[in-house]
DNA sequence: CGCCGGATTGAAGGTACTCAATCCGTGTGG
DNA sequence: CCACACGGATTGAGTACCTTCAATCCGGCG
């Protein structure tokens, strides 16, 4: 049951992005990673379904799952959190369409963080044991996967030098920056955005509390650096607020 | 699935697990792949070859560096640290003998940390195109190479969770125990070692000052949790730290 | 309408930082 | 051999930033 609104709607995106192909996703052209022929689409094609009908609060998968398969976000959004034992939580990640989650699976074969649908979503399922056996027979389809996982791990290391070096306005002004340039590469306004996420998530994500979230967007409303209405912020000085990231 | 030591943040090294065969690096028990035959083993050890003489701040790469191998650390120890443009800069690891290190650039094809010697070291370099094109042949080495990436990741994430949510002297145990466990996992005294980097370098890590460090260092000291004179630590109560952690 | 969760704002408090003095071990030069 | 300098480490005092606790506001929904 098709829904308006979700495969109808092509948004032009940036064709050198690292995501994995997955037509019968809709994402081709997201997705498409360079050099690979049609019969190789094909092909990947083939070993990928769509799963449809996340609602906001469900998981994609939980910590301590059994890991299958990688997932491609088809349309929506996600995060993924680390759960402490004593009850504090981290995410360490908001997705949004064409990004794919689930590398942290491969090292256990077990999930080591929860997926949680921020809004109506949907994923495409790449069984990760085809996916390598394409991949040893498409060198491109390799280096592709091995680029993914690797511009994951240079995400962390934005991450950890953000938590471990940034004041908080920094921190939320490096965290709005990276959101525009995410809408930017899928054709949507660097400048207007939704967030799906509430102050809480920020905070969890920015090692921050919820008030701290708070006062800053405050703040920065303040200065004229933004304009925000709980979950709708609107950008007014770009420039000013790269500036103010290292201030 | 969460043990005691869930959130450290890396995890112990089996010995048989995760590290890629380099037998010319004197290597073989520690890296050996699970699975990998003789011939196997013997032509991994064909592409890869040892380079010597690193002495403490010699640089294994810089930030920006053309890509062309990982490296495997053969004797030694090294950090890995990210630099921001205004000065700061942010320790994202510290790596032991037995640890890949480079990952990070497969996905630009340039260095995006630097990786500095903290001692006199020797490394295996592993150009990463051949181990590509190896690991299109051995299915056993693509899955274990995938595995060494995606452990990065989780390790990356348990970073995160420390920098984002414990206070300072939590972090500084999780930071012991984890070293622990490393040392343990190399037959060495898990209770008894030395630090190979100051206690700046420790702060940049953890997100703290080096004053904080020290203070942390000394409490635990005082409440007899462990031994430390500059850098020679002995852990006196390893259960007492462990519960220290997310208490 | 009233409830609920999320968001905002205020005031007080605590943790880690900053600045600074001192200590200590190592290496160098008189 | 000792004096001295140097960098790293320790310790103290005062401060800044963020958290905590609390009250209030706001929009959506039963």
């Amino acid at each position: 049951m098709k829904q308006p609104g979700y495969l109808d709607v092509q948004r032009p995106v940036s064709p050198s992005r690292l995501k994995i192909a997955c037509s019968n996703c809709n994402l081709r052209e997201l997705c498409l990673p360079v050099g690979l022929s049609e019969g190789e689409m094909q092909q990947l094609d083939e070993i990928s379904h769509l799963k449809r009908g996340y609602a906001r609060g469900d998981y994609l998968y939980r910590s301590g799952d059994k890991f299958q398969s990688l997932y491609a976000i088809h349309s929506g959004s996600f995060k993924t959190q680390v759960l402490h034992e004593d009850g504090r939580e981290q995410v360490t990640g908001f997705q949004m369409v064409g990004e794919i989650i689930g590398l942290d699976a491969i090292s256990t074969e077990h999930h080591t963080c929860d997926a949680v649908a921020l809004e109506d979503s949907e994923v495409c399922e790449l069984p990760f044991d085809k996916l390598e056996a394409l991949s040893r027979e498409i060198p491109s389809l390799q280096r592709h996967l091995h680029k993914i996982m690797s511009r994951e791990i240079v995400r962390d290391q934005g991450i950890m030098l953000l938590l471990g070096s940034m004041r908080a306005e920094e921190r939320l002004a490096a965290f709005l920056l990276n959101l525009s340039q995410r809408f930017a590469a899928r054709g949507l306004s660097p400048t207007q955005f939704q967030l799906r996420m509430s102050r809480r998530e920020i905070g969890s994500y920015l090692g921050l509390k919820l008030e701290t979230i708070s006062r800053a967007f405050s703040h920065f409303q303040e200065d004229g650096l933004i304009s925000v209405k709980v979950r709708s912020v609107e950008i007014l000085d770009l420039p000013r607020l790269h500036s103010f990231v290292g201030k």
